[in-house]
RNA sequence: GGCGCGGUGGCCGAGUGGCUAGGCAGAGGACUGCAAAUCCUUGUACGCCGGUUCGAUUCCGGCCCGUGCCUCCA
């Protein structure tokens, strides 16, 4: 049996994955609020738990992935304010545009994508149990999660109450009996999205939409939560909170989630992306000017721990890749490839913590000797290397379509010939200075050639 | 200030207590009229200072630098 390293969070370790029933394992992942495009920050999140997903698929014969969409939030209401729209005009419109998105990243969608709105009656569940149990209370309108109910609080971010008060920059609500407490529930005006609940009309604080989704579509404990690095603290703090003590699991933080997966940040040329910067890289635009494929590699090119700085040049890099494993897969289009399975090197090297650089130093290995290898090994690279692009969701495209040979669309197919033709004249009356003029005439048009023992071959350069 | 993550050859990027990934770029060569593509050859790097050790890039301590988070900002 293939056993799968995480590193875990919550420990701070790479620990083997056990899964609580091998026979159906359980993820969830915090998903996007939906007010705007989604960025390559929110591209890493998705792309690094798809593989999750798709590595785990691989090993267990029942996978359930949820990830949510946050539809209700102060943000959203910002952005409906400033457009004049409706919010759920805004959030399904971003909704959608997401999936969108994230498809051209070759994400495949969660099992279940709940929206919190959706979820409102489970969410004022769980905030009564929290206040039967005394971890929380109601005042003013609010429901406050109670922290120093809680003495495991901080575990998995690991920092003290102490220290995250002396820190706060925030002004502390008078009503908190506690400085560190949350928001749980809080009342909205009229104008605003609002629910009836015990408290009056309001709506629900971010953190316990996950707490309330996670454990309706999974159950509890599930086997793996994840999420971006900065929903540590206070987001998955806080989910541990709620979820743990809304069913008396006070000693124990793995009582909500056994292992917590967190992705590393997205910098673009060394430096955080933010508006005022102006350097936020949306997945919307990017994927207008690089294949889903190009992002999807240049997303996996470092480990998902690392930070990873996002840049014009790791980009070229990526695409370079996928060039020589689409042009070898093309040189051996003819090769019959048979049932192929993931070589056991990048297997390994995956369920090693997702390491995914090593999985394309294995990559390459296997492809190393290609040129030298007989036709049994052709047929073996192939197929080792189309299941392993099937694996990471790469190498979906058709080797000559993602080359350009054959391109119709945007390119004057005769007048080509017709040159090539003329080329072909010169080169045989030893003319080389015309043949190559016609070759850079081609090259402006953004056809590359190719001379081959078959004759010239041509094809639009990307 | 607190907590976390990271600092590897020109660039990207794994990993390891001693056998020193991989890719890109560069250099040389083969092939080609010249190219392109491909192939061959070529790179002893691990932030700084101590310590442990026969031996540290890898372990321990301190420091420096970069980066993220610090409670929903109604």
């Amino acid at each position: 049996m293939t056993i799968l390293t995480l590193h875990n969070t919550l420990t701070g370790r790479k620990e083997a994955f056990r899964p609580i029933e091998p026979a159906h394992v359980r993820v969830y992942a915090c998903g996007p609020t939906v007010y705007n495009y989604a960025h390559i920050g929110n591209g890493r999140m998705a792309v690094v738990f798809d593989l999750l997903v798709r590595v785990l698929r691989e090993i267990y014969p029942r996978v359930t992935y949820v990830s949510n969409i946050t539809d209700v939030d102060d943000k959203i209401m910002d952005a409906a304010r400033q457009n004049g729209e409706a919010i759920d005009i805004i959030t399904r419109r971003y909704e959608a545009i997401y999936n969108e998105d994230m498809a051209a990243l070759g994400v495949v969608k969660p099992d279940i994508q709940p929206r919190a709105t959706e979820h409102i009656s489970e969410m004022i569940a769980q905030i009564e149990q929290l206040i039967a149990r005394d971890h929380a209370y109601a005042v003013q309108g609010h429901a406050l999660f109670h922290v120093p109910s809680f003495p495991a609080y901080g575990g998995l971010s690991g920092r003290s109450r102490d220290d995250q008060i002396a820190g706060a920059r925030v002004e502390v609500s008078p009503f908190k009996k506690d400085p560190a407490d949350f928001v749980l529930w809080k009342p909205s005006t009229s104008e605003q999205p609002g629910w009836d609940s015990p408290w009056g009309r309001g709506r629900p604080g971010w953190h316990i939409e996950c707490s309330a989704m996670a454990e309706k579509h999974l159950g509890l404990p599930f086997d793996i939560h994840g999420g971006g690095a900065d929903l540590k603290f206070p987001h998955h703090e806080n989910e541990i909170a709620q979820s743990c003590c809304a069913h008396g699991h006070e000693n124990d933080l793995s009582a909500f989630a056994r292992y917590w997966v967190h992705n590393g940040f997205v910098t673009v040329d060394g430096e955080k992306m933010s508006k005022s910067i102006g350097n936020i890289r949306l997945v919307h635009d990017l994927i207008s000017h690089y294949p889903g494929e190009v992002l999807r590699l240049t997303l996996l090119s470092a480990h998902y721990r690392a930070p990873l700085s996002f840049t014009a040049d790791a980009l070229d890099q990526a695409r370079s890749t996928l060039d020589r494993y689409y042009r070898i897969l093309f040189d051996l289009k003819e090769v019959e490839a048979g049932a192929g399975t993931v070589p056991a090197a990048v297997l390994n090297a995956l369920c090693d913590d997702l390491n995914t650089p090593q999985v394309i130093a294995e990559l390459n290995a296997l492809v190393r000797d290609v040129a030298n290898a007989d036709l049994s090994q052709r047929q073996q690279i192939k197929a080792s290397l189309l299941a392993t692009g099937d694996l990471l969701g790469l190498l979906q495209t058709d080797p000559a379509a993602w080359l350009g040979y054959g391109v119709q669309d945007g390119v004057d197919g005769v007048a080509i010939e017709k040159l090539l033709q003329e080329r072909q004249n010169a080169r045989q009356s030893k003319d080389f200075g015309r043949a190559d003029e016609i070759r850079r005439e081609l090259s402006a048009m953004g056809i590359e050639i190719e001379d081959t023992p078959q004759g010239t071959k041509w094809r639009k350069a990307s």
